[in-house]
DNA sequence: GTGAAAGCGCTAACAT
DNA sequence: ATGTTAGCGCTTTCAC
């Protein structure tokens, strides 16, 4: 198939092809007649303008990426979700990143940006991330950066975050009034600032209740399934075992069920579980599983609608950090015995 | 920041853009000295290719599309991973598009590639999709297009697909050999050809040994949860209700554990099921859930190794289909009574 | 109200 | 081995 661009049009209404151009982007300089014209032509020629030549010109690509650890995760893909949501009426693309949790792949990642192929990134740090320097490079290129869930604290960016240290604190408040006395923290590399704050809360649930945070009642989880498997097992095997555990991943879900069967635990007479989770199949667990939720789709939203804004260059409050709350679901699995 | 394209690489050294361009691309036209000059000055000031010059050039622009009905559904999150391990390794970019089952909004999501975004596409069509009409179009433009998992038929495309047929008959067959007599089939829409062919892998193990297939023991689930709850609800409440199940969607496991909840019924000793899915969670459920799980990454991954292929203009045989299959893994809600 | 011309950054054909 | 030139398709002054 022939490929109709601006030229050919133009050749085809005996116009010149700046008429066109004009025309198309309806500019008061072309008379409505014209437009007219212009337009039927270019649907009869199924005219699209190419990508390429107007991002070249213009220095935007209505390309926007987003940087995430993982997809199968029920958070972040429900995160995807409000992104496309929000971008898409606005005519921008989503571009796809995972780094896997390492924090080298982000940095490459980010490298890849200074080619001008996004417009403004979106994303979610890994777990190994510390250092913001590949993230100021980048914002120093102009290229904005809004972070959804996991951020770099540090960084003068827009944040779109949940209220992890309410949440952790709900999580344990919520087993202490049920029972518990002996309460274990499953974080996630203390380097995360979502996991540092939710065991803060926790700790703070604790303390306000008279109840110790023993080091032994709080486990920092790796990427590997079976060692977290191993360092539950392990935590459950103590003498005087933990009655409650907040799990700060969804990943850690199945880890505990397994262990608990495995110890033949009953839960929730043995011990309770709040995990923070996203799962669509909470419900029909045995039994039920108590979440903290988090609002995955409005947060990937509204990240999106601040990014957008950036690159309409709208007035945005620099470093402005919107906290979207959790909600704490509860079911069967902290059931007062 | 000062830009810094290849004239300015160009003054720095005293030299042309041609001789830049030609030592940043290796050229056997350029001595070892210059590109050696060359190489390190573009690494000091931090040159970046501007993708958009490249692509408006050299009419490729490094990005592939996914179009997918869903990003929250663990297959397709998977086959993200692979599509993603595939294509990073060559240096290309993932756009990702939402249909959210809706042939409308993947009809438009395609026109919009007519502006050369894209190199290739890859995509498992919705629930609604018929007609190839959109993907024609595409592939008229020299945009290749290649199906995983939910194709197309009748499209002389690659595809990459599971053994959809004989995975319907593997699940019926297992039920029946574990004692079941009134299987039903839970399918999607039976526009899509791999429900259909799971149904039909189904009705031929059942023929097989034969039992019938009634229509009231076939039904055919909707986007809606709830709906599909009433569905699923009404078919085990009938006079002889079915003693197996076969799920072929995901989202109906919780589905079918929320109706035996609800109805009393005991898993597996009333009514035993085996789901289509690729949940993690499946060996955490009470009773733990025979699966069909199929290899969403690999087909992912394979999908984007055969879309590479055929934009790196390698000779590949058009329209092949390449077949990799699900593995039955069988756990508690078969188990024979 | 319309058109001519320059240029975004890069590359490839064609000199030298 | 290096340089000159033209052009990918579009937009934007600036002229008419």
């Amino acid at each position: 198939m022939k490929k109709v661009n601006i030229k050919a049009l133009a050749q085809e209404l005996n116009l010149s092809s700046s008429t066109i151009s004009k025309a198309l982007r309806d500019s008061y300089e072309i008379s409505a007649a014209t437009k007219q014209r212009v337009l039927e032509m270019a649907a009869r020629l199924q005219y699209t303008p190419n990508a390429y030549a107007s991002s070249l010109r213009g220095k935007k690509s209505k390309n926007i990426a987003v940087i995430i650890p993982e997809v199968a995760d029920s958070f972040f893909s429900l995160a995807i979700n409000g992104i496309e949501a929000a971008v898409k009426v606005k005519g921008y693309h989503v571009l796809i990143y995972l780094t896997h949790e390492s924090f080298a792949a982000e940095s490459a990642i980010m490298k890849e940006f200074y080619s001008g192929r996004v417009d403004g990134v979106l994303m979610s740090v890994s777990r190994e991330t510390t250092d913001g320097q590949h993230i100021r490079q980048l914002m120093a290129q102009d290229i904005p950066v809004v972070f959804f869930d996991r951020a770099l604290e540090e960084l003068p960016v827009a944040k779109v975050l949940t209220d992890d240290y309410h949440s952790g604190y709900t999580a344990a408040r919520h087993l202490i009034q049920n029972g518990c006395r002996r309460i274990a923290f499953l974080g996630m590399s203390e380097t995360l600032s979502i996991s540092h704050h939710r065991r803060a809360g926790y700790q703070h649930a604790l303390q306000e209740y008279g109840l110790a945070a023993t080091r032994k009642n709080m486990i920092s989880c790796t990427a590997d399934p079976a060692v977290n498997y191993k360092l539950v097992k392990k935590l459950l095997q103590q003498a005087t075992p933990p009655d409650g555990i907040v799990a700060s991943m969804e990943k850690l879900t199945t880890t505990v069920y397994q262990v608990c069967q495995a110890l033949q635990l009953r839960m929730p007479a043995d011990v309770k579980l709040v995990c923070f989770s996203n799962l669509e199949i909470a419900t029909i667990l045995q039994p039920s599983l108590t979440t903290i939720t988090q609002p995955a789709f409005e947060m990937g939203k509204t990240a999106a609608e601040l990014l957008l804004r950036q690159l309409e260059k709208k007035p945005v409050r620099q470093a402005e950090a919107v906290i979207i709350p959790s909600e704490l679901v509860i079911r069967d699995s902290t059931k007062k015995s």
